[in-house]
RNA sequence: GCCCUUGUAGCUCAGUGGAUAGAGCAGUAGUUUCCGAAACUAAAGGCCGGCAGUUCAAGUCUGCCCAAGGGCACCA
């Protein structure tokens, strides 16, 4: 609705010679009493002109041209506000486009022509996901889709390291392991990964090779098979949720001289010095983030010549401005808050547009069972596997139960909820919606031979839908590409969550009032499409969710 | 001690400086000769953590305080 207004509006005020810094905004009144629509322009722009905004509004409105048969009424109401009230006649129009687009209904053109990379998960090999990982998983898949279906061109990275010395640790600690099968005392630290998938590797190495390998120290061939059986799970469960990535950037790639024989971590080093920001002492390498009012300088090289995981970084972040991204999403768990000030403060030096990065954080995830939370911990493994949750839930409950709280809200996967069969199962209520229209829509077929591809001449029938439960569902439906465009600003898919959630309740709610195969045959089939509106809305809504369609339940 | 996030109905949460603060769930009272009751309707439920401030207007912005979670390495 926004493209219909905005321009509208738009075109008034400056018919009506008011001038205004403020963006237009459109919102809808809580009440309907205060129209379908509505904007506190005219108050907003009152205080810059110093008028009465009630009188200003009043001006503003004989200029505020819209086409026959849209608007029915538009009123000077409260402090200034101008409230719009659309004819049910326009508002049941909105069957007819969201037929006629189909699974095009709610795209864009926002991200036309442009290049936007979003990076999620990105874990090391170092063990199974955990559930953490993947609310930020699907948080970024989803956020993925909001681009895409905004005309971006989508790049969905994983960032990983398979050369850090997390990763050497790994390794040792599945050689020990491995000692262990081979009936070796081995005292194993602390320090070192606690998780039974470990000995799992192990035993697997053992199987293949027997005692062979236990007389070398070289820890290499350790860490590569556990780095390759532990991506591999990582690419399964992920992949048991559809989170899908079409590039995977190794780290390590940032520490490799380039044709000119120099790494992209030297460069930014290079490139921070000339910018007076880089120090060395104490052995090590520092950046100076002092001279930026931070209490410490950082390390960007450790005494050990080693860099610490900011240089690469930051050598990475740049490479995404030099691979051509014109937006750059960045996905994390809220334990990697500290991680991008720092990150953003040196590329501002080196002169990147950082406005171009947007970051989501998301918060951590616990989980309760009888409402007793689960306190989880990786050490012991225990609760805290992404791969169980799933077992235990399900892949659309999963996804569903991540994205449904703000992301900046701490959330509470209550398990229980996530498996019951009814109405309290926000999952189950988007796809009892979903699946209740399929089986109308069948039983319309058998018993009136409805055939929806067949009815693009009647589509005048709409004009018979005047009733309350029936004007309500259609206009939700007219909302749901702003929910799109809403939902990508925030960088928040709980928007659309929210939206399909009550987009079922209208429908719901018009099911119940509204008899349809029962009704005379004209109204019979105006309502038909309403219904088959509705799926396609909820299809296209489930899409970018990654929720599955169930035809039946 | 410092930094980030959160604090809104019994519970889980929406709320973009605007109108009488909204949903869902639970609880209460209703609704099946009838397309999926796996659903729907209605009433009820509030000192928006607290105190000050900015504004014509504050749940929303600012400051301080309280509480919960997370982060504060030459780990990533």
């Amino acid at each position: 609705m926004l493209e219909f207004f905005l321009p509208v509006i738009q075109r008034a005020l400056s018919s009506a010679g008011v001038t205004t810094e403020k963006p237009i905004r459109l919102e809808q009144p809580a009440d309907k009493k205060f129209g379908d629509y509505s904007t506190n322009i005219a108050l907003l722009a009152a205080k810059e002109c110093k008028r009465n905004p009630r009188e200003l509004a009043r001006e503003i409105i004989p200029h505020l041209m819209f086409p026959p048969d849209t608007v029915e009424k538009i009123e000077v109401a409260g402090a200034g506000f101008i409230n719009f009230y659309l004819t049910p006649l326009f508002i049941m129009r909105s069957v007819e486009l969201v037929l006629q687009e189909g699974d095009n209904y709610g795209t864009g053109s926002i991200g036309k022509g442009q290049k936007a990379i979003v990076e999620y998960v990105s874990a090391n090999p170092t063990g199974p996901l955990t559930i953490g990982r993947g609310r930020g998983g699907v948080l970024g898949d989803c956020i993925a889709n909001l681009f895409e279906t905004e005309g971006y061109e989508v790049t969905r990275e994983y960032y990983f390291n398979d050369a850090g010395r997390q990763m050497q640790i790994l390794g040792e600690s599945v050689r020990l392991r491995y000692l262990e099968c081979c009936g070796r005392e081995t005292e194993f630290p602390d320090t070192h990964y606690q998780g039974e998938y470990i000995r799992e590797i192990a035993e697997e190495m053992f199987r293949e090779h027997g005692a062979a390998l236990g007389e070398s120290t070289e820890i290499q061939i350790f860490k590569k098979k556990a780095e390759e059986i532990i991506f591999k799970s990582i690419r399964t469960t992920l992949d048991r949720l559809s989170i899908r990535h079409d590039s995977f950037f190794n780290e390590h790639t940032l520490y490799t001289p380039d044709n000119e024989g120099i790494a992209a971590n030297q460069r930014v080093i290079d490139e921070l010095r000339k910018k007076e920001f880089i120090t060395e002492y104490d052995g090590a390498f520092w950046f100076l983030t002092t001279k930026l009012g931070q209490e410490k300088d950082k390390v960007l090289i450790k005494s050990s010549g080693e860099p610490s995981y900011r240089l690469p970084d930051i050598a990475y972040h740049i490479t995404k401005f030099e691979r051509g991204y014109d937006i750059i999403v960045n996905v994390f768990g809220a334990d990697h808050i500290d991680e991008y000030p720092d990150v953003i403060e040196a590329l501002k030096i080196l002169g990147y547009d950082t406005d171009r990065i947007k970051i989501a954080i998301n918060q951590f995830v616990t989980t309760t069972v009888d409402g007793q939370t689960l306190k989880m911990s990786t050490r012991k493994g225990n609760a805290d596997l992404l791969d169980d949750l799933i077992d235990d839930v399900g892949a659309d409950a999963t996804r569903l139960f991540f994205i449904m709280r703000g992301k900046d809200s701490h959330l509470n996967f209550d398990i229980e909820l996530a498996k019951k069969q009814s109405k309290e199962n926000p999952v189950f209520y988007l796809q009892y919606a979903h699946a209740r229209i399929c089986s109308l829509l069948r039983m319309a077929q058998q018993e009136t031979g409805f055939n929806p591809s067949e009815l693009a001449a009647e589509y005048q029938l709409l004009r018979l839908l005047r009733s309350p439960s029936e004007v309500q569902l259609g206009f939700a439906l007219l909302d749901y590409p702003d929910m799109i465009k809403t939902s990508l600003r925030l960088l928040e898919p709980q928007k659309m969550v929210e939206y399909l959630h009550s987009l079922a309740e209208l429908f719901h709610r018009f099911y119940q009032e509204c008899p349809i195969l029962k009704a005379e045959p004209d109204i019979c089939k105006a309502r038909l499409y309403l219904a088959l509106a509705t799926r396609q809305v909820l299809r296209n809504g489930f899409r970018i969710l990654g929720v599955s369609a169930l035809e039946t339940m």
